[in-house]
RNA sequence: CGGGAUGUGGCUCAGUCUGGUAGAGCACUGCGUUCGGGACGCAGGGGUCGGAGGUUCAAAUCCUCUCAUCCCGACCA
């Protein structure tokens, strides 16, 4: 392909709307325009790169066996008043109504349709298992659209749904699930981790998300440098530790703490350390108001109290919440004498006794408050964040917590919309069991901004191979010497007929503008071509990953650049001869 | 939905406080010089100053409303 003709509009400045470099670098290489918040059109660098992700994407689903479909964007209300989630899932939801007043909405996921489509035609234990995937455009109504691909209201999803007789058969259809995802971030070229996830909205029991790693992900992940536990910090269990010290404190009395409301404030009024203190905390849980007891130096994980109440959301209450429910202004919550429907403390405050904690009036604390004598605590459980110095659950290794990106998960839904829709089939005895479902997905165009987070310089992206638009920046650097234009035109089609793609910039434009145009677009291999490596009988190329550069003779170019590129690809990570 | 900020040629921004006939750089068009890391000269084209209403002799600038976008918190691929 020629550059000249081609249409890779690149910016010399990042357009003043994005944040970070995914979102910055995709704008400014000309892949990716936005057209709204949150929806962006592709263009045709931008596009190449996503059909080349979603190539690997489906090769991989293909060969676990799953089969490809297309289902409709445009759904009617009623199947998601079925499944109950046209009351639950939210604004996130578009609706809108039909020119006959007809409730629709854009499908941000596609359980009810799958699962309609399942239940009328399959009948029979003979037709299962069977698993089913489209790679398609989704819509979710985001609250706050931001970084660029990365969480837009309208992108490119690739989704699957198992179905299966039983529990054994989805464990199996989850497996071959996970293990073809394991491949497709290998086959892109991506260092990522598989992570013990909560399942959130989309219902089920267990789930592993597939993290990028990347200094700038949203996500925080506990991983074990001594074993393969792995786990997004809000699932991350932690492992109770320490010996228990039964001495009992004497009667617990009020301490006054003006103004005081933050751990840290009390701790210093009260000469107190931050882990002798109690954290009162109330939440909001689905509409039922309950206190969650950390220790003052430790963060509460809401999510650990959602699914131990089985409940459908758990919020931090708001002020007047809290004023209501303990007669005080936030910051004096203590759990004695405390009236809502549960009290739950971390496992971790069952270890010992004599704590401050607030005294449900303003600026009050107590102090040498025993849980055990003084509070009505419902139950210990582990509702805490895992933190630096926590040890593995798994083997009490030591843990670090990398940043990572979202881009993939597999859920195992049960038969939570199967019962819902009664997606039923006879079995052998001709008696009628429920399809036991999974689901399993991959942010196509999320992988795309993830790639450059996790891949580029100061000067632009560095694609990996799998993913990049071209293979191969020609950049002719003497565009009106006919012998540059000759031998780069020759080149190009050399690697052409290889299978190799090459974007041969053979624009009347100065050096210094190919360079640059090269580096931000980050093809992984450049190579060019001059009058002053020709005299020498040189085309240099250039390793855009590691910047390292080498001369490759014109003759016997071939072969010389064969072994070039097997080295650039080993740097990658990726199998010689391979494209 | 709360909190913060910004809307001025295609892009990045100045001008707004202190009202007085719209600017710069990049990009674009033409000509010339230049040509191995985002060249230079000359000549050009292009802007209802987000929108509506108001104050004023006069509004990008002041007031009111509105729309849009971005950033910080609760969701998710």
């Amino acid at each position: 392909m020629r550059l000249s003709r081609y249409f890779a509009p690149t910016l010399k400045e990042a357009p003043a709307d994005a944040e970070v470099v995914s979102h910055k670098l995709l704008v400014r290489a000309g892949m990716i325009r936005r057209l709204t918040s949150g929806v962006y059109s592709y263009l045709p660098m931008g596009w190449r790169s996503l059909n080349k992700i979603a190539g690997i994407v489906r090769r991989e689903m293909d060969r676990a066996g799953a089969l490809e479909l297309l289902l409709p964007t445009v759904q009617p209300a009623d199947l998601w008043q079925e499944s109950g989630r046209w009351e639950h899932y939210g604004k996130e939801l578009l609706r809108f109504r039909d020119r006959n007043d007809r409730e629709c909405c854009l499908g941000p996921t596609h359980e009810e349709v799958i699962t309609d489509i399942v239940r009328r035609e399959i009948k029979s234990y003979r037709q299962l298992p069977v698993n089913m995937y489209q790679i398609q455009t989704k819509f979710r109504d985001e609250i706050r659209p931001r970084f660029g691909l990365m969480r837009g209201r309208e992108f490119i999803m690739k989704d699957a749904y198992s179905f299966d007789r039983d529990d054994a058969g989805a464990e199996k259809s989850y497996r071959a699930m996970f293990e073809a995802y394991k491949q497709v971030f290998i086959r892109l070229g991506l260092r990522f981790k598989p992570v013990e996830a909560d399942s959130g909205s989309i219902g089920g029991s267990f789930s592993h998300e597939f993290m990028v790693l990347a200094q700038t992900g949203e996500d925080v992940i506990a991983s074990c440098t001594d074993c393969d536990y792995a786990a997004n910090v809000e699932r991350a269990v932690v492992r109770g530790r320490g010996a228990k010290d039964a001495t009992v404190p004497p009667a617990f009395s009020t301490a006054p703490t003006p103004g005081k409301h933050t751990v840290e404030e009390v701790a210093a009024f009260l000469g107190v350390p931050a882990d002798g203190i109690v954290k009162t905390i109330l939440l909001d849980v689905d509409g039922q108001p309950v206190a969650a007891l950390v220790r003052g130096d430790r963060e509460l994980n809401p999510v650990k109290v959602k699914n131990l109440m089985n409940a459908n959301s758990a919020a931090f209450a708001a002020p007047e919440q809290v004023t209501a429910w303990t007669g005080a202004p936030v910051g004096f919550a203590g759990p004695v004498g405390l009236k809502v429907s549960r009290i739950i403390a971390d496992s971790e405050l069952e270890l010992r006794e004599g704590w401050v904690t607030g005294a449900n009036a303003a600026d009050a604390h107590y102090i040498n408050v025993s849980l055990i004598r003084d509070a009505a605590i419902t139950e210990y459980a582990d509702i805490r964040m895992i933190a630096e110095g926590d040890p593995c659950p798994a083997c009490g290794g030591r843990m670090e917590f990398p940043r990572g990106i979202e881009v993939g998960h597999v859920f195992k839904l049960g038969t939570k919309y199967s019962s819902a829709m009664r997606a039923v089939y006879l079995d052998e005895n001709g008696k009628e069991q429920l399809i036991v479902m999974g689901c399993y997905g991959i942010g196509v165009s999320r992988i795309l901004a993830a790639c450059i987070e996790q891949n580029h310089d100061e000067n632009g992206i560095m694609f990996p191979p799998p993913v990049a638009p071209f293979h191969v920046s020609l950049l002719n650097l003497d565009p009106r010497a006919d012998e540059a234009s000759a031998r780069a035109q020759e080149i190009h089609d050399l690697l052409e007929s290889s299978g190799l793609e090459v974007l041969l910039d053979d624009r009347d434009e100065r050096p210094g503008v190919k360079f640059k145009d090269a580096d931000l677009m980050g093809l992984p291999m450049q190579l060019i071509v001059g009058g002053k490596g020709l005299a020498r009988g040189i085309v240099e190329a250039k390793d855009r990953r590691t910047g390292e550069k080498a001369e490759l003779p014109v003759d016997g170019f071939a072969a010389a650049f064969a072994a070039w590129k097997d080295m650039v690809f080993a740097g990658w990570g990726l199998p010689a001869g391979g494209i």
